[in-house]
RNA sequence: GGCGCGUUGACGGAACGGUUACGUAGAGGUCUGCAAAACCUUUUAAAUGGGUUCGACUCCCAUACGUGCCUCCA
């Protein structure tokens, strides 16, 4: 088997090698938490818990980092640049660790909400203060750095692959900006490491600029970090100084994974990332998505409207994550349909009987040798740069043979076995949301099958009625009576 | 202003230089105690105009529209 992605850093489909056989280090730039994600963060994760869950499927042991951006994380709003947790807080009349705190915890139950698997490590910002004054340090010490008026910065023209990896024309760059940068920055790519609370100012999370950091005719001023440091220093404390993939948003290309890049290896001299995959996004209603608009919808909105995250999750999964996608209620509904689909199909295993068909039967039946085929078709259709279309067409194709064939056909072991992958790979709660129906239930359907068997379709018609108030509905083949849920 | 990306049938969404993607929804039909399902069919789907080619949805150029980054963003 073999994995491929497709590398921002070489521009084309690349074979995936881990640095250590069998082991994968991947870091996840996660959320800033100072408002609820709506649904273009949250495609974001599931594209990346499905290349996690792709990668424990192909063996691999993931060591796997995520951040929480608690502080740090500028607005653009003001010449300054305001925290967006201070804003946040003063919108909310919190503290910003309140905020912080409030919607950390959204964001978990969110991922679990999801069936997103929790990453090992799941690192405040904020709690590795220490690691990024270290990093800045380090950078200091090697004259990457030059502290002005508000902060200390990066001088990227000693950093000279820069513009590389986004491609950037530094010089237009300049010449198109929008807004006013302060003008005693060396050069407009120039990014902060550290920034100064401003003079008169009280912000709720300061830590002291260490004395080691500072010009030595500066006054010891109090501090934060910026936001790409965050990540550079946690990425570089847990997983080294080479880490084999990074996963972002297309939009961290141009600046934040670009700085990110310029101080790691700048600190190392090493090669900061060998892989860097990056998702497009998800549009509303054909526009992006915007807080003016108000089209960033959240879990709670799609809840409200009757739709499970999981039915999210399954939206979600019939695009490629390199395609810029777009989110309707009507492609959502969509999805749930086809997803009330597979976990009929997945309810099939409720209605069949162990099978006992010898290794020859086995071999000599369709369904049965296309049912133990398909989960290795699923993973090699995911192992191309996680081709999660391709995967769903090859298990519509394998539910619909189910479909088609008798109940006594239908081999159990290897149905339950493809639930198990599908549900393993792609999350999707199919066995957790196809339980078995109840005794009553069943016993109402031995009863319907007598009166049918005896031509009373009276008492047939009236049972089916008494299953449907249960949330049974019965659809009769040529052979069986198969059970559905009603709640479509 | 600079640098990109996209435009596939009602909707979502793939692959591929020559063969039905697939799903969801609608319509017609077959089958059937009834219902439901299943199965079959659903007209030239490829933004527009050129070009390359024996042949293009698939490659090239232009136009239109949409969208992204350059400023915080998944």
């Amino acid at each position: 088997m073999t994995l491929k992605f497709y590398n921002t850093l070489t521009g084309h489909t690349d074979e995936f090698v881990s640095q250590v056989s069998g082991k994968v280090s991947l870091y996840t730039c996660g959320p800033t938490v100072y408002d609820s994600p709506h649904v273009g963060n949250w495609a974001s994760y599931i594209y990346w818990d499905t290349l996690v869950r792709l990668l424990m499927v192909n063996e691999y042991e993931v060591k796997r980092v995520m951040n929480i951006t608690d502080v740090g994380h500028l607005t653009s709003d003001a010449d300054e640049g305001e925290d967006k947790l201070e804003k946040g807080a003063r919108r909310e009349h919190k503290t910003a660790w309140e905020v912080a705190k409030q919607y950390t915890d959204e964001f978990m139950e969110g991922m679990n909400e999801l069936n997103l698997i929790i990453p090992q490590y799941i690192t405040k910002a904020t709690d590795y203060i220490p690691d990024q004054l270290n990093l800045i340090k380090i950078l200091k010490d090697k004259g990457f750095t030059y502290q002005i008026d508000d902060g200390i910065y990066f001088e990227t023209s000693k950093f000279p692959s820069y513009a590389d990896f986004a491609h950037l024309d530094l010089e237009n760059l300049k010449a198109g900006a929008r807004v006013e940068y302060n003008p005693e920055k060396h050069s407009h790519s120039d990014f902060a490491l550290w920034k100064f609370t401003a003079i008169g100012a009280k912000r709720d999370m300061e830590w002291e600029t260490p004395r080691y950091l500072l010009d030595n005719d500066s006054e010891i001023k109090m501090g934060f970090p910026g936001w790409a440091v965050e990540c550079s220093a946690m990425a570089l404390t847990i997983l080294g100084s080479t880490i084999d993939i990074h996963t972002g948003g297309i939009d961290h290309i141009p600046v934040h994974h670009t700085n990110e890049i310029a101080q790691s290896e700048s600190v190392t001299g090493q090669k900061f990332c060998n892989y860097w995959l990056h998702n497009d996004h998800i549009k509303v209603n054909g526009t992006k998505i915007s807080k003016s608009i108000g089209n960033g919808y959240k879990l709670s909105d799609l809840k409200s409207k009757g739709f499970t995250p999981i039915d999210f999750r399954m939206f979600v999964l019939q695009g490629n994550y390199r395609n810029e996608s777009n989110f309707t209620f009507e492609g959502l509904q969509s999805a749930k349909n086809r997803l009330n689909n597979w976990r009929n199909i997945s309810a099939i295993r409720h209605q069949i009987n162990d099978t006992t068909e010898s290794e020859e039967e086995i071999n000599h039946n369709e369904t049965t040798v296309s049912l133990y085929a398909t989960p290795r078709a699923i993973i090699e259709a995911l192992d191309e740069d996680i081709g999660t279309p391709e995967a769903l067409r090859i298990i519509d194709e394998a539910f619909s043979r189910i479909t088609r064939t008798s109940l006594n056909k239908i081999n159990k072991k290897a149905l339950i076995q493809l639930l198990e992958l599908i549900d393993y790979t792609l999350g999707l709660k199919l066995i957790e949301n196809s339980p078995d129906i109840t005794d009553d239930a069943k016993r109402i359907i031995i009863e319907r099958n007598a009166a049918r068997s005896q031509q009373n379709w009276q008492k047939a018609d009236e049972l089916r009625d008494q299953l449907l108030k249960l949330g049974v509905l019965l659809r009769d083949t040529e052979k069986d009576s198969i059970w559905e849920y009603l709640d479509k």
